[in-house]
DNA sequence: GAGAAAATTGCAAACGTTTTAAATCGCCTT
DNA sequence: AAGGCGATTTAAAACGTTTGCAATTTTCTC
């Protein structure tokens, strides 16, 4: 039981070999003749050799760990999100032999703070930021540093001069616009979360903009708004717009699970999808193929997006590019069931 | 752009103080005088002292690190249980100051490997195994080498000797039976994967057991298997079962992704749930309150379990037990709108 | 076969921390 | 003023690796 580990120094002795000569071999340098290295390996795989992270850590610099500080989230919400990301980066980091580190910020301690440790520590050799802020100071500190990161989101003044991967989301939201004002609509809902996160802006000026391009002074938009994490609020919200006098035929939602909330409330008063209300997320969450009819969403393929961002801070760690990598991820829409033509009866 | 880091040696520098007393007045030894203490921790904050990890894992033998080895998922499956657990450790762990190593096998690589090297290579100082198979390789290495860990599940030969938790699903499935005994139902059919995953015969053989306690020979028992990630094997099954000359009345699924599917093929079939038949759960995933009429099924809390299984952990790294950790959760019953009385038509 | 060049190997320092054992300091006792 | 004692501080080794430079061995050239 608790068998020793291996080390270079056993290794080289029991080779009668230096310990340099024994590194160097199995880092595969040209200069240590060939019949050692193999001799060598042989023996390092036969006493399963496997190198001290920290030692390695130590004097090279590199950790070979990528840090995710998860993001502070609300007391009931599980959110598959995290979940595909995470499985993402995963995949995306393994290739390379880099692992994850997954850093929680605890109560009374600011995410900030937590990213600060996981950077100066020599945790991590670079980390990803998710769930972009307006003013973000996450994002303001690794550029400071200059810390090797990319971010999933951007920030909304056009300061684009980091390595990020976002979700085009104003496009989504001007095509979910565009193909309900087709059918028929032209009185619309958007329902949003209260937090100054830079998607919801992206996402709503895409609805704006589309609308804009249309011209059309028929169009009407309502808006309500409900904190992320205040269930109760967030219902009350949608049901004020639901029994307003005049209620929107359409309404977009900022994500699925507002979507969600929306189908229920409406089928608690009476309102049939998609005959009377249409419904359109985004996310394309597990639970919107399932509750019924199906949500019409966006698919913006989490676990794609996650694998691309590994990518991509693996380059920049490496090779420290001087122009920053960008990439924008154009989500496709998932036809479900929940929208329709407009109803006849009031126009 | 990219500060240096502060080290050790450089705060000693400018305290005019030797390393050693440095470092001991961080620790708060009671040896270095209390105005020491007090003039070193407020040079630190001010300079932004954050240790390296590396060098102290290094020397000390301890890396403030778990390790999760991700298990091997299927293509395009996402299931919400990784984003849970995931999460619950991270909450358990953030108390302690502890962080979490993700490691994720490569294709070729075996889940043992990668496990092998995160343990050999010092990067973590205990790990957390899930999802137990009836011969575990996992299980043995870990047992055999000493070293830290917990797992969520149990082996099945009744060797409970190491640190486990595991969920009560011999127990549910057990008051699953019993419930809809109760109901009337006589006839019913198992879903079941073909994977040798231990929790499947937990279930089964809870199931087993409590028909057993009835001692009612009218009892009828039909099961479908398929394996884990074959879903057109999953819905075959399942329909042999549903459009046999006799069908149950009641199905009991293995996990809610296997229920799911089962309501769906119902619905496909015109059977109404849960009229025609009865459909029960286990996970309490988030789809199952959104797949109408919502599914009846089981709460196992992975997050809390998680949470639960970290302490454990951290307690084994810290104490070294002689006994080992062992906890037992039991389940709660989430009573939806799927199960219901036996028809009458046939009895 | 001497000398040089090329190939191969090894010594020792370094990475930043913790810790053992020893040194220094201040102060009191006699 | 020497000795002693407790309080405080420090020097140096250690953890296991990588790497610049030097040492050694082999091979080649004439």
């Amino acid at each position: 039981m608790s068998t020793r580990v291996t080390t270079l120094k056993e290794l080289a002795a029991s080779l009668d070999l230096s310990i340099t000569t024994v590194s160097r071999a199995l880092a595969g340098h040209e200069q240590i003749a060939l019949k050692t290295r193999e001799r060598v390996a042989q023996a390092a795989r036969q006493a399963g050799y496997v190198p001290n992270t920290a030692a390695r850590t130590l004097v090279s610099g590199r950790s070979g760990f990528v840090g995710l500080v998860l993001p502070v989230r609300g007391p009931n919400l599980v959110d598959s999100f995290l979940g595909e990301f995470v499985t993402g980066l995963g995949e995306g980091l393994v290739s390379h032999g880099a692992d994850l580190i997954l850093a929680t910020a605890a109560l009374g301690h600011s995410e900030l703070s937590v990213l600060r440790h996981v950077v100066e520590s020599g945790r991590a050799d670079g980390v990803v930021v998710t769930r972009i802020a307006e003013v973000d100071e996450r994002l303001a500190y690794l550029r400071e540093r200059g810390f090797p990161f990319v971010a999933h989101g951007r920030l909304l003044d056009g300061d684009f001069a980091y390595n990020w991967l976002d979700t085009d989301g104003a496009h989504a939201f001007g095509e979910a616009f565009d193909m309900l004002y087709d059918l028929g609509h032209r009185h619309f809902g958007l329902v949003t979360i209260s937090e100054p996160m830079t998607f919801r802006h992206l996402r709503q000026d895409g609805l704006a903009a589309a609308i804009g391009r249309r011209g059309d002074p028929s169009v009407r938009l309502d808006v309500a708004t409900a904190p992320r994490f205040d269930r109760g609020a967030r219902i009350q919200a949608i049901n004020r717009m639901l029994q307003g006098p005049e209620r929107p035929t359409a309404i977009i939602a900022l994500f699925d699970e507002l979507a969600l909330t929306v189908m229920e409330e409406a089928a608690r008063a009476g309102l049939s999808v998609p005959r009377d209300l249409s419904v359109i997320g985004f996310d394309n969450v597990v639970a919107s193929a399932y509750a019924p009819p199906g949500l019409t969403t966006f698919d913006a393929s989490i676990r794609q997006c996650a694998r691309e961002i590994a990518d991509m801070l693996l380059t920049v760690i490496a090779e420290r590019p001087a122009a920053p990598l960008t990439r924008l991820i154009r989500p496709t829409l998932v036809s479900r069931a929940s929208h329709g033509p407009a109803p006849q009866t009031r126009s």
